[in-house]
Order: structure tokens, then C-alpha cells, then sequence
DNA sequence: TTCATTGCAAAGGGTTTGCAGGGCG
DNA sequence: CGCCCTGCAAACCCTTTGCAATGAA
């Protein structure tokens, strides 16, 4: 566990939001600005070998960032772009049925409209 | 509706893997020899807005084009490393509840075995 | 000391863009 | 005739790699 290491985790976790590596590398530049490109890519990776973040993919194929990689859901407001993250119950057994596979982990997407943007609507 | 368009998406359904852009290139360049990379990408972008395709992501975040656009789960076997489709009920009212959002469209994915890698491990 | 990790720069791969030429309505 | 689509090549990300220097155990 490295200083860099430390601070690109911190970084992650430190709002709710869903950062890509470019992104990640640019905050991570404010607490530590000797850090590289190479350091940040390396340790995403490296953290989500471990099993302590999750990679997710953005609407438009993007790499993002998640600060846990216990299994919830995303969705992707249409609206304002935002990816939120909410609780689903462990679908694991519904999921084996269904793909008639042994299940290792999952993830669910959806797009859709965020309460938020919805009673803009209105 | 080109000549083009029309084979990209011969090539898209023609069997049930999950192609990438490259790919789909290629397979494309078998039965129409001059077309090009920038066709194949602007007709895949086309094609997935009009819904007519959908687009998913790979384990690596590569990109990938699935030959419906309605929603079903897609297994991705850690041991062949294949994506199978498979069928699943309508989740939206559950995904409702759970995201507190309107839904658009969602996507399920599942990291585990395959039946086939399964039965080679007994 | 030892070995993994860092920083840098360059390479790599996938995707997009700009523009001229063509095809279809 | 006009316009959208095509093909080509160059440009553009984003990510990875090679290697010497650094730092943690």
C-alpha cells in the first residue's frame, strides 16, 4: 500500500460520483502532483484485481470508477447524465435459474430518468 | 437501408457471438471487400440508436454489438471467456422500485461458468 | 538490500473526423 | 440537382508498455 495507492482510493471514495481514470488522475494530481498517468492506470487495475473497487461502464463505453465492488445497481439518468448507485436484493439465485450458470457476480444497469430530473419535468 | 448497413447487420445476426467493431469489419470485408473501417462504425452507431442493435460491453470494456435491442441477460464465462444471451422476465417494475427512477431500458450482466465449462471440471 | 512500484515518454489499439467522390431520390 | 453515405487517411483519445529511478519492507 503505497502513498499514490492510498490517495487514488481516497480519491474514489471521497463522493458518490463515478469518476473516469482521467479524472481520477487530474484529483489525484491536487493531493500528490508528482503522480503519473501510469501509476494511476497501474493501480486501477491492480485495485480492481483485488477486489476492492469495481470497473463499470459508462452509456458510452467509458471507464468509471466504483468505490465498492459489493454487487448494487446503476442507473444512468438520461437526463442529467449523473450515474447513481442504489441497492438491489442478491438476485444470485434467481440469476442462476436464469443463465444456468455458476455465479461468480453480476451487475445491473439501467437507464432511465432520476427523481431529480423527473420533477423538473414537471 | 445501404448495401452496407444491410451486411453490417447480416454479419451482427448471422451467428451468436458477440462481435466487435473489428470484427465485424472483417467479416463484413468477406462479402463486400471495399468497404470500409469508418462505414462499419457509422452504421453500428446508427444502428444502435435506432435500436436496432444494442451495444454491450465487454470484460475488458471492449465494446460489442448484440443482435436485439430487447433487454436479456448476457452471461460472460470466465472459462471459454463466451457471452451467452439468455432470457429473463420483465424487471422493470422491480428495477422501479429499487432505482426510484422511470425506466428507459436496462441491461444484466453475469461473470461466472458456463454449463459446458462446468461439466469439463467434473 | 531487495524487489515491487513509480514516473516518464513513447507506442499501441480502437474509434472518430474531415473531406472528396458516388449513389439514390 | 441536392444530399446523405461511402471510403480513405489522418487525427484523437485512452490505455499500456519499456525502462531507469525510487521507495517501502
Amino acid at each position: 500500500m503505497t502513498r499514490q495507492r492510498a490517495i487514488i482510493l481516497e480519491v474514489i471514495r471521497s463522493d458518490m460520483c463515478h469518476h473516469t481514470a482521467e479524472e481520477i488522475f487530474d484529483l489525484a494530481k491536487e493531493k500528490l502532483p508528482g503522480i503519473s498517468r501510469a501509476t494511476v492506470y497501474n493501480n486501477l487495475k491492480a485495485l480492481e484485481e483485488e477486489q476492492i473497487i469495481r470497473r463499470i461502464n459508462g452509456e458510452d463505453g467509458s471507464a468509471r470508477y466504483d468505490r465498492s465492488y459489493i454487487p448494487h445497481g446503476h442507473l444512468f439518468c438520461i437526463g442529467c447524465r449523473r450515474i447513481y448507485d442504489f441497492d438491489i436484493p442478491d438476485f444470485t439465485s434467481t440469476l442462476c435459474k436464469y443463465s444456468d450458470a455458476v455465479i461468480d457476480s453480476y451487475e445491473l444497469s439501467v437507464r432511465g430518468i432520476c427523481q431529480e430530473c423527473k420533477s423538473k419535468l414537471d
